[in-house]
Formats: C-alpha cells, sequence, structure tokens
DNA sequence: CATTAGCACTCGACATACAAGAGTGCTAAT
DNA sequence: ATTAGCACTCTTGTATGTCGAGTGCTAATG
C-alpha cells in the first residue's frame, strides 16, 4: 500500500523519490543498526540517481524529522516519526508463510492442560520466533461472579475449597476448620452455597449468611462464616492478572543494548511486571497495537517499539499478547507474527476452555 | 573459630599471620572487588607488620594456591581454594540479628494462600536482603499416589477434575465428556474412584478399569476411561518440579559482570530452568551446601558461588532455597540469612501445609 | 634469623597524537 | 534538476608515552 506523495503537516511534499530514500535508509538501518550514508544508499538501493542527490533528498528528510543524524557526518538513521510513516503506509505487510503458521500452531497445542499454560507457552513460541522479548498477558475477568464453590475433606482440619467464576477460571484454597466435619456435611454446605450463590456477584454471599443462613443451616454457620473472607480472597486472586515474559536476553542481542546501563535497565523493567501491567491494561484494546519509541509512556522503553495484539475467546477480548524490542524492529514480520499468534491463542482457549 | 596453625596438603604451615593476611585480603577483595597489594594490607588492617613482611607472606600464599595476581604487578585476589578455606575455617558466622530475623519472617507470612505463592515470596524476601540472585525449588513428590479425586461439572460437556496427592497438592484439570453427565452420576463416579483408588499409585488405576469396574459402573465405563490419561498427566504435572529465581538483575550490581557477555551468560543461566533444576537437584541434600567457583558443575557459573539451604516440612526435606553471586560474596550474611530463611520457611509450610 | 627499607622493574590505565575512512555540505559544471 | 568534486567534520583504531601501584630482590638492621 504505497502511496506516491503524502502531504505532511508543513507544506513539504514526500514525493515518491523522498519515499524510497526514507524506505531504503529504515530497511538498511532495521537489518544493520548502523547509520547509513547517501553513498550507501545510492550503492545497495537502485533509486537511479547519484549519491550526491540522495544527500540532498536525506537532508530534507532530516529537515522534516524524519532521519537523524547521531553526529555530524555520520550516517543517518530513522526517527521515531519515520517509523510510524513507515509502519502506516510504507510498510508491506509480510505475510506469514502458512507452512510456517501451521508449524507456530501445532507448537502451541502442546501444552494444553490449563490456560495459563497456554499462555506461557505462547509467549516463548513468539519469542522464539521473532527473536524478540515477548509478553503476554493472561486473561482477565471484568467482575466476578460465583459459578461453583465446592468443598472437599481433605483431613480432619482441612477442606480444599474449589472456586470456579463465570468464565470458568478456577481457584483452590486451603481451608482450615475447628470441627471435624464429615463427607456428608460437606456436601450438603457446597449444594445450599451452590444452590444461594450461583451466579451472583461475591457481595451477596455476607447477606446470606447473615439472613436464611442462619436457620437453614444453623450448625455450619462458623464454616460458613469463616468461609466467606476465603472465597473473597480466592475471586481476588483470580482477578490478578498474571504477566508472563519470555526471552528477555534476547536484548543482548541486539547492538544498542550493548552498554550494560540500558540492558540492565531494560531487563529489570520487564522483570518489574507492574509497569509492565499498567502498559498493557491500559494502553487500549485495538486488535493490534504498535507504540513506537517515545510514544511509549514509561522512560526505560522510550526507545523501544511495543506491538501487541489482543487475543478473543468467543468474540470477548480476554488478552494480549505482544513483543518488546527496540525501535528498530522487522515490523512487518513481527506484526504479522504478533496477530497470527493471537489468533492462534484465542482459538485454542476458545476450543479448549470453553464450550 | 580461628585455627591457629592449620597444616596444609604440603608441609607447608599456615600459620597464624598468614591466615590473618589471607583474611584481610579476603575481606577487602569481598567488599572492593578490587585487587589489593601488600602496602594498602599493612595500612588497612593492622597487623603490627611492614608491607614488605606481607609482601613476602602474600607470596607464600601465592605458592599455595590461595592468591591469584590477575596480571604482574598487581595486586592479588583470593582463589577459590581461599574461600573454601575462609567458609570452612576463618569465617565468623554472622549472627542476623533477632529484630530483622522477626521482620523477615512477617514478610515470609504475607502470601499464605498456596505454597507456590510462599515459595516465590520467599525467594523475593531473600533476593531483596542480600542483594543477590535468589533461587527456591518448590515441594517435590517423590512417589505420587492419589489422596483424592472428585469430579465437578461445569457445563453440559465439561468436567472439573480436581485430584490432590498424598503430599496435598492439588491439580484441577478441566475433561471434556461426550456424554451428558448429572451431577448425581459424578458424585456416584467420584466416590467410588476415591474408594477403590485411595492411597494407591497411580498405576492400579488401569486394572481397576479393566476388570471390576466394568461389571459395577459400566455405564460410567467411557467416561472413567478418559479420566485415566488425565489423571496421569496431573500427578506427572505435580512431580514436575518449578523453580522461582528472582533479583537476576542484582547481577548488574557487581564491576566484575560489567561486561556484556559475562552478564547474558549469568542471565541466560538463570533464565534457563532446566541446568538450575539439574544443580538443584542433584547437588546432595545437606542442611546447607556452599559451592564456591570451579566447584560447580557448569562452565556458565564457574565465577559464581551457590549457597543452598534445605527446608524441612515435617522434619522431612522437601525443597532447596538459595542465593548465587560471584565468588566474592559476603559469605558469613549470605549464609546466616539463607539458613535462617529456610528454617522459617519450612515452619510456614509445615504450619499451613500439613496437619 | 626474622624483619624492614630501598630500589629497579613490570604492567595496566589513561592521555595524547595521528592517520584512515566514512559521510556531509557546498559549489560549480552539466 | 542533477551531479561531480572538494573541503571539512567527526569517529575509530593504532601507536606512543607517562604515571602509579605493586612486586621481587637485596642488603642492612635489631
Amino acid at each position: 500500500m504505497l502511496i506516491p506523495v503524502i502531504i505532511w503537516g508543513d507544506n513539504m511534499k514526500l514525493d515518491d523519490r523522498k519515499l524510497k530514500v526514507l524506505q531504503a535508509v529504515i530497511h538498511s538501518y532495521i537489518t544493520s543498526a548502523e547509520p547509513i550514508g547517501s553513498r550507501t544508499v545510492s550503492k545497495k538501493y537502485n533509486l537511479g540517481v547519484s549519491s550526491a542527490t540522495i544527500r540532498n533528498e536525506m537532508s530534507d528528510l532530516e529537515d522534516l524529522g524524519f532521519l537523524l543524524q547521531p553526529y555530524t557526518s555520520a550516517g543517518r538513521i530513522p526517527s521515531d516519526k519515520a517509523y510510524r510513516l513507515y509502519v502506516d503506509n510504507l510498510m508491506k505487510s509480510s505475510e506469514i508463510v502458512l507452512k510456517k503458521r501451521k508449524d507456530i500452531k501445532k507448537d502451541l497445542l502442546t501444552e494444553i492442560n490449563e490456560v495459563d499454560k497456554v499462555l506461557q507457552n505462547a509467549a516463548k513460541i513468539l519469542s522464539k520466533v521473532t527473536n524478540y522479548t515477548s509478553l503476554a498477558i493472561a486473561p482477565q475477568v471484568k467482575q466476578s461472579k460465583l459459578k461453583r464453590i465446592e468443598l472437599i475433606p481433605i483431613d480432619d482440619f482441612r477442606v480444599l475449597v474449589v472456586i470456579v467464576n463465570e468464565s470458568d477460571v478456577v481457584k483452590n484454597t486451603m481451608l482450615r476448620v475447628e470441627e471435624n466435619l464429615s463427607e456428608n456435611q460437606l456436601t450438603r454446605i457446597s449444594k445450599y452455597l451452590n444452590q444461594k450463590l450461583k451466579g451472583k456477584p461475591i457481595e451477596s454471599l455476607y447477606k446470606e449468611v447473615e439472613s436464611g443462613l442462619i436457620k437453614e443451616m444453623y450448625n455450619y454457620k462458623r464454616t460458613i462464616e469463616s468461609l466467606i473472607p476465603l472465597v473473597n480472597q480466592s475471586l481476588d486472586n483470580i482477578k490478578k492478572e498474571t504477566i508472563y515474559s519470555e526471552g528477555v536476553t534476547n536484548i543482548f542481542n541486539f547492538p544498542e543494548y550493548n552498554n550494560i546501563s540500558k540492558a540492565k535497565s531494560f531487563i529489570s523493567f520487564i522483570e518489574n511486571k507492574s509497569s509492565l501491567l499498567d502498559i498493557l491494561l491500559n494502553d487500549g484494546f485495538d486488535d493490534i497495537q504498535i507504540k513506537i519509541g517515545k510514544e511509549n509512556c514509561y522512560d526505560e522503553i522510550k526507545e523501544c517499539s511495543l506491538i501487541t495484539a489482543t487475543y478473543r475467546v468467543n468474540g470477548k477480548t480476554i488478552g494480549k499478547i505482544g513483543v518488546i524490542g527496540p525501535t528498530r524492529m522487522e515490523y512487518s514480520k513481527v506484526i504479522s507474527t504478533v496477530k497470527s499468534i493471537a489468533m492462534d491463542l484465542g482459538d485454542i482457549i476458545t476450543d479448549n476452555f470453553t464450550k
């Protein structure tokens, strides 16, 4: 999708040749990480003009904010603005080869016991395929309603509480009880609770205990009461999003992270899940989202690009998966890969974890 | 515990003064990471002799293999052998302050829903207190016997299988069934399975299906059959050890890791859980274990020391927790901290996850 | 005989200098 | 409008020199 003439903000036109030069610089820089000069452009990319002409074009492109010079008399490198233009208009979206896509889907299907494992596995694959650092955020549950609760005796003083919420996320908690309850008694309590609480937001639980429960189930009042905070806590835990990151050390492969302090700040940032969570949760839920360099809020990744895609289960967006790496990123390859894995991931979760 | 004269392998004696010099070098190097010269030793540590004497002693110590010279005319640094001697004989074990220990235990108690969380939390605290990278390996289950199995209906085509093994580790799996089973039917199957299988190794399951089961529970044969691989898999999953590591980026604080390739190799090593697992599982289960430098098997950490302690639940060793960092490690502080956290951890798990 | 002072020597760290190479910007010619 | 040519700039790499910390040896000392 190559638009021959792009009218930019000011009255300077980006004509076809400028775009070609820009594209050449971007392409070269993405692959080599070295500033590129006019002579090299004219030699490597057959634009049919001499290096001097390209020099003039590059000078213009610098004035327009698309190119940067790391220092005088060095070659030029693309700016964030250039990458943005590239991603929005210039990039030919590379279709991920069908066979490869099938292979990836097969890999994704290796661990499908638990939804968390699937996700972590997806992150691993994504990082391996792209050679960048990958991120994934687990399905999040908007509002927690109880679907089912089950009490299972473990020994005389402990009861396993299994809680299933409306999105079929399961949570276990061990509960210590003071009274020794028989299996039958526990079954009765379970049944009662299920009947009363199914589909209700968890807050109802308090009221129930206060009112009807006392008559009907007086004997178990204490147990049920001790259950409430537990169920509450468990539901909260379910709501708590978890983030997976894989391939952090890939960052070492990029020359721009060849100095300790940058590498440290990047890795620390990825290790510190809370800021990641912030980014992934608050930056919108478009199908595919591309944040380039300074478009990112956190200083630590202002020289990175973050590409995320949402995945959907039964048509509902429930999580995100993505890739983070230097702004000099193989956008077309990464974008198509992230998209494809996000789709597969959604399919797999839909198929295996919902009816 | 300072032994005045240590007879070493060959007939060279390590007299009191040599030990003091050695201790001085070790102390200085542990805190500064700089090679230390004779003059500095004589100035900083009042040994009552001149730098020339110390020079001679240091020369002897080098011949004995306790000191190394990074290059001619540089100061000297301790060898692995020196650290070993230090740890075994010279080090005054620093008692961790009681108040601090109480604070740590309090921190350890913040997340005690799941044993895995407790462990991860312990690793976090350990890394934070020591400023090194911490490792923890989750309780491992030697042989998996079934304690309890429970089938809970989720919707028409899915059943939640809750499996509890003899160590009270709980595992959930979603099972798709072809036939629509009522809650009562599921309860009957659960009861039957529990009765038949409690305390038995999982292999029995196959036989049961073959023989008695067919008569008694003919109607549910298909469901039960589809259950078998699932239960198997879940029990295997429980056996699978998980490792937690925290504070990997602490490695950047040490000047010896100020070059990319070393940092990369260290972090990659920690990220790659399988080799960690190997080390933690196969290197013996002494109460406290100290591996110094080349005593470690893996090349990637031949310049590191690894200090691990086992934690016990009801007197039985079930896991390890530890710290890894440069051989120049604050041994006395780290050892006492690791020991103390391991003990607390054992107590907490015993108190909260066993009867 | 152990200790010490003194001195020559070694080697890394750091600074300076210099040449090579890549790239730009400008100008004049096409 | 394009291009060739040239002067200029700036980085990178190499060579060189100096400084300081530290050693090892020897001779003097108590």
